[in-house]
DNA sequence: GTGGTCTAGACCACC
DNA sequence: GTGGTCTAGACCACG
């Protein structure tokens, strides 16, 4: 069953994180139609926040095509979006967990690592809309 | 002088959007203790919001002792963080760059691109975690 | 539950006077780690000034560690600072009491006795840092 | 020749802090009419504040009609306000002296004293008001 | 209902 | 010109 991740403080809308982890689980393949989300009640327990949150979050989803509550089952994953394939994936995401052992390796704090990594996506994406 | 970069719709409030592109700047260097920071007007007319929300962020820095205000004067970074070592940096953002060249040469979209930096750095940091 | 003063008009903004009167009664025992303070709409409404003004304060006070705001629960108590011990407390403030007495019974206008006790302070806090 | 003080980050502008000073020096009897108060530049330079600062408070007292500038020669008490007697204020300065030994010697801090003060000195004006 | 964010716009203190 | 404070009022996230 797909597992929820702790919430950060990081300033994004506790709901939004659930919804980008499906949206993410689908595009990496991690999640496929017709798999089974937790239900709202386990979710809230599980990461501590009030079930009215996880029920925005689903409900968000449904709006989105993404998923759809089947009464007195739970909450299915209905729709999908463009998956990276298999292999791409595979290949793509071993380099960059190198990538972050070797920054790690170097010394780098998790903090400084995620600034690099930030900082490079932004002026890659600064560069492309420029 | 520094600039700031445009505000994304991430769910990440503004004037925090502003807090984390100073911190990164001081950990990637960019950004010296002495330095002045664009005027509260100069960045809310810019990045077209308001005063009052650059402000906040500013504040922000203040309280963590990165920067302060001198009235009639502008504002200007006072703290620092440690640093990432410049060689460290050129040679790690290089190799991040070409990643992402190579990502996007697979075919993978902007989005999909940073649900997999996202998965990954997640990941890593969970485990780290656990 | 504590209660918040009137605002007066010394030229101490509103915020920094509320701030002052939560560490004041942490400082003097009347207020304890775990207490609510009362909600931002109350407050505003109650001494006519804005909630953003209110919140502003409440803020501050997160930040110095002493109070913490829950979503829609209100906001609380959390650090505390070294306290005056009630009988030391009682003993001086009786003392105080009665001095403040004598200087209205000696004729001197509520801004004389501001003064004098400015003055005298004042030339303490000189005395010591000199 | 009076003698302005620090400026403090009460949060009071340092304009209303210098007004404040002088009133007070008339109300205690350390000011006379006539009495020259130093120069916009020695005060400026003295406590490294801007002279355009010194001068609104000046500017302040005139309107005020307690000084008045005498081209060439300076800034002179002119007015008065009603002063507390000699007797009497040494009297009370004194007692009030030995209560702020006292409660220094009781082991509290300076910040718990003022905090001690302004209670008191609160509940007081309150009490009267209500 | 709670606090949090943002906008718009006025006024003030300081350089 | 700079930043700082305050108001008024809208909208959002969370319980």
């Amino acid at each position: 069953m797909f597992a929820f991740r702790m919430i950060d403080r990081s300033g994004v809308p506790a709901y939004l994180q659930l919804v980008d982890q499906v949206r993410r689980g689908l595009l990496l393949g991690h999640l496929q139609e017709g798999d089974q989300l937790p239900t709202v009640r386990a979710v809230a327990s599980e990461l501590v926040i009030n079930p009215n949150t996880v029920a925005k979050a689903y409900r968000e989803l449904e709006h989105a095509g993404l998923a759809a509550a089947r009464a007195g089952q739970g909450t299915f994953v209905t729709g999908s979006i463009e998956q990276v394939p298999a292999a791409t994936y595979a290949r793509l995401s071993g380099r960059l967990r190198q990538w972050l052992a070797d920054a790690r390796g170097a010394g780098l704090a998790p903090e400084q690592v995620r600034a690099m990594v930030e900082a490079v996506m932004d002026d890659e994406q600064h560069r492309e809309t420029a």
